[in-house]
DNA sequence: CTTAGGG
DNA sequence: CCCTAAG
């Protein structure tokens, strides 16, 4: 009797790290340097870049189009070696914690069937993918050395035409923590083909989870009624298209995604025990190793609300309007709608929550007890992209991945923080930590922090901190695509939430503050944040941007992203400088740009400094986007008559 | 910490 | 944007 079970993990279901804070005081970047290095002390989920990092090194690649499949494909086949981000990861006291390894993948691999997968990112609707899925039969989850790669293929070959599978759509359990009920809150399972209980009744709970219909699908891709059972243990592909809603509104630019569907932690979810899933990961390994596991398909349906806000003030980024305006371009076409299915397709992936199992530790059984730990979410770095409108997707995934790569620059360590508190000693066994099966799981943490050394040679130290560096990875080829992308997809949403918000006018003296959000991102990261835990109306996975060290230790020694000045910013400076002066920088900046975070006075003095140089270039020699003309005399004005009159005691006139 | 400027 | 001397 083997029991299968059907992880939702990508349907952030789980309760996600800690809602954001209120912003510090605005002062300088001293903060900065002052930020708490609490990363997620939460739900001791594991705040993670490196799994994106993981993902850009390893993971399959996103096809634009159908055609580049193939090409992708065959030029992953050769040079991809997932060896090579072979995990240099943790051996946390006798556990052995490999993250990126290839060695598991059979193991890891034999995981992805149970979660939940979307399948690439050019889904558009269920038609679609089911006459993609009956072209050829399902993907099935490869057994063997080279499982991964095989599943991929097959995965590809299997869905080609609607994309491959994309980022975090696996799951993973690190073995690496104790959890009682790791999966609990955070993984929907359900019991498949468990003695009396018949598949479809398993599909019945999801469907009541997912609150949507879910079809199940056998290897030919037609629909069947009730889900076998199998004796190999049924392997359950989970596909969630993304449906958009479409929107007449023309006008804003901004969109939020609102994915209710993605919101299921609200129901209780059925009570898994961990063992029960490495049981069956095992169990399905074991059989699928002469009997290819079939692969069904479960698709949910979800709708993925898009509303859109009101006025868009010439966005704060540069990247912010190229994407929403993308987003909107090819909204408003019916052909390109899939290009924002992707956007939010990718979005939707990246919420996926990455867990492994990790089967080897079956055998470690010798006394000690097991620590497991699943992986809900991870945190990406705020990432900036600068591209012109008429740049093509490619030089956006390109751009992105490059910011990604550059992000990534020196590497990326993963530390271990134990109740908040960093884990010094590495060699320390988890028991000498007090990490055992009985800790509390918010009492474990992750944090990214930068290699300290130029490079991976950390890495052949023993340290046993997860070290990624680009320098294993070959950039754009092929880790470029669907990484890039869904990072800016994350991006891309996260900015619409700035734009939600951004409903100030920055021309207004009073109310000049440049939305919150978006420039509150500076203090680093945005996290997946799967469902804010309550509430059907909350973004599933709302992007929430978090203020932690992990921003800072990224930070140093790298010289901080170059955010363009927008238009809307540019005309809040004038204001403001026209109000105050050249020579009060501390002042506008807490009169124009108190909630923008990313811009120090230093920065407005020299962004100042710049405008006033460009009103006097010709136009010709300008450079990025275009200053109003209208806003550089304002410049030269208020520059001559500050010049002219030394900052009387203007003082007053603020306040 | 702020300013003011050069790099 | 960074770095720093100065105040």
């Amino acid at each position: 009797m083997v029991a299968s079970k059907v992880l939702f993990g990508g349907f952030p279901g789980y309760d996600g790290p800690a809602p954001p804070r209120a912003m510090r005081s605005s002062r300088g970047r001293g903060e900065a340097a002052r930020r708490q290095s609490v990363v997620v002390p939460h739900k001791g989920r594991f705040e993670l870049l490196a799994t994106v990092a993981g993902r850009i090194l390893q993971d399959t690649g996103v096809n634009e189009g159908q055609d580049k499949l193939k090409a992708n494909e065959q030029e992953s086949l050769k040079e991809n070696s997932p060896s090579e981000i072979d995990s240099q990861v943790s051996s946390v006291g006798s556990v052995t914690n490999h993250i990126f390894t290839d060695k598991r993948q059979s193991a890891t691999v034999l995981c992805v069937a149970p979660t939940v997968v979307v399948p690439g990112q050019l889904v558009m609707n269920e038609e679609e993918l089911q006459v993609a899925g009956a072209k050829k039969n399902e993907g099935v989850v490869g057994q063997g050395e080279n499982s991964f790669e095989n599943f991929r293929s097959e995965a590809a070959a299997t869905l080609g035409s609607v994309g491959i599978i994309g980022l975090g759509n696996m799951e993973f359990e690190l073995p690496l923590m104790t959890q009682e009920k790791p999966m609990e809150k955070n993984v929907i399972s359900v019991e498949c083909c468990k003695e009396n209980r018949g598949c479809s009744e398993a599909i019945g709970e999801v469907m009541a989870m997912l609150d949507g219909p879910v079809t199940v699908m056998n290897e030919a891709s037609s629909s069947i009624p009730e889900f076998q059972s199998s004796e190999s243990g049924d392997f359950m592909k989970l596909a969630s298209p993304i449906y958009l809603q479409e929107d007449k509104d023309e006008e804003n630019v901004s969109m939020e995604m609102e994915d209710k569907g993605i919101v299921v932690n609200e129901k209780t979810p059925p009570s898994v025990a961990t063992s029960g899933c490495s049981k069956f990961v095992s169990s399905g390994l074991a059989e699928g190793h002469n009997s290819r596991p079939m692969l069904k398909r479960v698709m949910c349906k979800r709708d993925v609300k898009f509303s859109r806000t009101k006025k868009m003030n010439s966005s704060q980024h540069l990247l912010q309007e190229t994407m929403t305006k993308k987003l909107k371009n090819s909204y408003s076409k019916a052909s390109d709608a899939q290009k924002v299915a992707k956007a939010v397709k990718c979005t939707h992936l990246s919420k996926t929550s990455i867990k492994r199992h990790h089967t080897d530790m079956e055998s470690t059984d010798s006394g000690s007890s097991q620590v497991t730990l699943s992986i809900k979410s991870f945190t990406v770095p705020e990432l900036f992209v600068d591209l012109p409108e008429s740049a093509s997707i490619l030089n956006l995934k390109r751009a992105v991945m490059e910011a990604a790569m550059n992000l990534l620059g020196g590497g990326l360590r993963v530390r271990v923080l134990l109740q908040g508190k960093k884990v010094p000693d590495e060699g320390v066994t988890l028991l000498q930590m007090g990490i055992s099966p009985n800790t509390k799981p918010e009492s474990l943490g992750f944090m990214l922090e930068p290699s300290p050394l130029p490079t991976s040679s950390s890495a052949t130290a023993e340290d046993p901190l997860l070290v990624l560096s680009h320098a294993a990875s070959p950039p754009l080829p092929r880790y470029a695509n669907h990484c890039s992308w869904a990072l800016a997809a994350i991006h891309a949403q996260m900015d619409t939430s700035c734009q939600a918000k951004n409903e100030l006018d920055p021309t207004s003296t009073v109310t000049s503050n440049i939305s919150q959000e978006s420039f509150e991102g500076e203090s680093g990261a945005i996290v997946l944040h799967p469902s804010m835990g309550t509430g059907d109306n909350l973004p599933g996975l709302a992007l929430v941007p978090v203020r932690q060290k992990m921003s800072c230790a990224l930070e140093v020694g790298k010289r901080r992203m170059r955010r363009p000045f927008s238009v809307a910013e540019v005309e809040a400076l004038v204001h403001a400088v026209e109000k105050l002066g050249t020579g009060r920088w501390r002042d506008v900046k807490l009169r124009a740009f108190d909630q923008a975070k990313h811009r120090t006075y230093v920065d407005l003095k020299d962004k100042w400094k710049t405008l006033v140089h460009t009103a006097r270039i010709a136009p010709h020699q300008r450079r990025g986007e275009p200053v109003p003309q209208e806003l550089l005399e304002r410049v030269i004005q208020a520059h001559s008559y500050w010049t002219a009159h030394a900052a009387k005691q203007q003082a007053e006139l603020d306040s």
